[in-house]
DNA sequence: GCTATATTTCGATAATACTGGAAATATCGG
DNA sequence: CCGATATTTCCAGTATTATCGAAATATAGC
C-alpha cells in the first residue's frame, strides 16, 4: 500500500457519515445493505450518500452490486486490513505496544465467524 | 475511542502532508524534529507546516516541547494505537485477517525493542 | 409502453481546507 | 536593549468538500 492509497483510505474514513457507513456495513455482515436503509438510518438525503459511498467506494473499502432495483453496499476488508498493516508498519516504530499487537485481552468482541474465509 | 475521536485522528492523517510529518517524525524516534527541519524537508511554507501540526496535535497524534528557540515535534503513540484498535475492532468484524491479527507472518519489520514499555 | 420505485448525476450553494506572505511572539547571544 | 533566528498567528486568496433539490437513469410489474 503506497502513501498515497493510504491517504485515500483514511481520508475515505475521515468523515463522521463516512465512517459511519462503513461502521454500518461492517456490522451488517457479507450481506449488505442498500442505499435507502443506509440513508434512512444515517438521516442523510439520498444524493448526499451517493457522494460518500463513492468516496468509500474509490478507495475500495465497498463493493456495490446490483440486485433488482437496489444498490446493495458491502464492506470490503482488504483495504482497511491493508491500511491497519500500514499504519502499524509505517506509523508505529518503536511503541512497543503498536509493534507487538498480539495480545488476546485485545479481543473486545467475540467476532463472530463467517462462513467465507476472506 | 469514539468515533468522534476516531474521525479527528483519521482526518489528521488524511492529507499527504500531514501523514508524510507524522511518518517522518516516528522515524525521528523520540527525539523528535524541529519545524524548520520539517518544512525544509517537505518543502512547505512555515506558515503552512504550521496549519498542518495544529491537526495532528489537536489529535494528540504528536507532542510539541520547546528546546531553545527551537520547537521539537515528536510521535505519540497512544492515539494511532488507539485507532488502530478502534479499526480492528469496529472496522473488521467478519474477516478472519482482520480478527485474528496474531499472526507471525505479519511482522514485516523486526520491530525493534523499546526500552520502556508503552 | 406506462407507472412506480431505487439510486445516481447534475447544478447550485454554503462551508471548510490549504496555501503562503507579512507581522507578531519567543528565545538567544551579545 | 538590540539584532538574529525560529516559529507562530493573522490575513487574505484559492481550491475543495458537503449538502440537497431536481432531473436523469435503471429496473420491475402490469
Amino acid at each position: 500500500m503506497t502513501p498515497k492509497d493510504a491517504v485515500e483510505a483514511l481520508y475515505a474514513l475521515a468523515h463522521e457519515h463516512r465512517l459511519g457507513v462503513y461502521r454500518m456495513l461492517v456490522e451488517a455482515g457479507p450481506e449488505g445493505l442498500n442505499a435507502g436503509t443506509i440513508a434512512q438510518r444515517l438521516e442523510l438525503a439520498p444524493s448526499s450518500l451517493t457522494f460518500h459511498l463513492q468516496h468509500l467506494q474509490r478507495a475500495e473499502l465497498i463493493t456495490q452490486q446490483r440486485q433488482s432495483r437496489q444498490l446493495i453496499y458491502a464492506a470490503d476488508f482488504s483495504v482497511m486490513n491493508d491500511l491497519v498493516s500500514y499504519l502499524t508498519d509505517n506509523c508505529c516504530a518503536g511503541s512497543a505496544a503498536c509493534a507487538a499487537p498480539c495480545e488476546p485481552a485485545r479481543a473486545k468482541k467475540p467476532a463472530r465467524k463467517s462462513s467465507r474465509a476472506a
